[in-house]
DNA sequence: TCTCATCGCTTCGAATTCGAAGCACCTAGG
DNA sequence: CCTAGGTGCTTCGAATTCGAAGCGATGAGA
């Protein structure tokens, strides 16, 4: 962990493009989760739970699966999954070949729900996030984006850490 | 709202860029979270808010300009200057020339836990998100997600909406 | 087959978030 | 000077988030 912190400090050119990049992420998930409340009554996290069901072949997929997609933690997961449940938008249901995964499907109301909402959803995309920069720009940072989060993915076991070692990292 | 709804879909290419950035950001802003919690014990918004208050020629700012930086709600912005300032990394005063409002003051302490932490910070940065491309394409990175930022930040008023009219849209 | 470590998911409690309502102050109009 | 409306921040309650602990199921080794 403390191997070798000699590295020479980012440029201004690295630090602007990190800032702007949490700021532009983070105004745009938020200006998208108002719209998404607004018409579905969804959460952000709701909405990529539905559409990560939907773009799913059968609608169905593992719990660990959706965790892995949407980068929370598998409580919070349990608890959102357990809100679009009680609001009839998927359907869990024990795994067929292991006793213990749970199976989640979108349901024809969540569906419908996903087709209500994502209009909304893509004209904010455009007005926020695509409309100001040209389609070169756009498969540019597609591209930059693309590669960073393929190494990202390689590098931390995200959402299932060895339970606990008996020994920590010390 | 419902002016033109009539847009085409977006291409595969837009799409990727959109969930490519936000993916990116989560996984990126998760893993500076940890970094961040295990040496400092500062949560990324905790952080975020000592880095705005150190970039200050003063060391200080109003709580409406670290809310307009930070994105979060106002109600918020006052939870965690709170706990920042139990915590003795900031001080609260209340502003000179305007009896309402509270100027914000990083410490000395909050300096240094800021100075501890930015090694780990700019490792993890590096790591993560700088180390898997070339500097071409931060730069490329950068320009792009500035513009889109500038012009994010010209659309909505963000954190001062009007307080409410009498009459709701609908 | 039996045993035990591990895995998949849920439950629990604590912390953080937000929006609405409230309070104090400022500022313009009479 | 007084009043009315708007602004800056805080308080309040509800919802969401996380990590740790718990429960049943699985699978590898004896």
């Amino acid at each position: 962990m403390s191997s070798q912190d000699e590295q020479r400090p980012p440029t201004e050119l690295e630090l602007g493009a990190y800032f702007a990049l949490i700021e532009v992420s983070s105004l745009l998930r938020h200006t998208i989760e108002q719209q998404l409340q607004e018409v579905g009554g969804l959460s952000y996290v709701q909405f990529q739970l539905l559409a990560t069901l939907g773009d799913a072949p059968t609608g169905t997929r593992r719990m660990t699966e959706l965790a892995d997609g949407v980068v929370y933690s598998r409580s919070g997961l349990t608890y959102q999954v357990g809100l679009l449940e009680k609001a009839g938008l998927v359907a869990r249901s024990p795994a067929v070949d292991d006793e213990r995964g749970v199976d989640v499907t979108v349901t024809d109301a969540g569906r419908d729900v996903l087709a209500a909402v994502f209009p909304g959803h893509i004209a904010v995309l455009r007005e926020l996030f695509l409309d100001p920069i040209d389609s070169d720009a756009i498969a540019g940072l597609g591209a930059t984006l693309t590669v960073i989060r393929d190494h990202m993915r390689r590098i931390p076991p995200r959402s299932a850490r060895p339970r606990n070692g008996r020994h920590q990292t010390s």
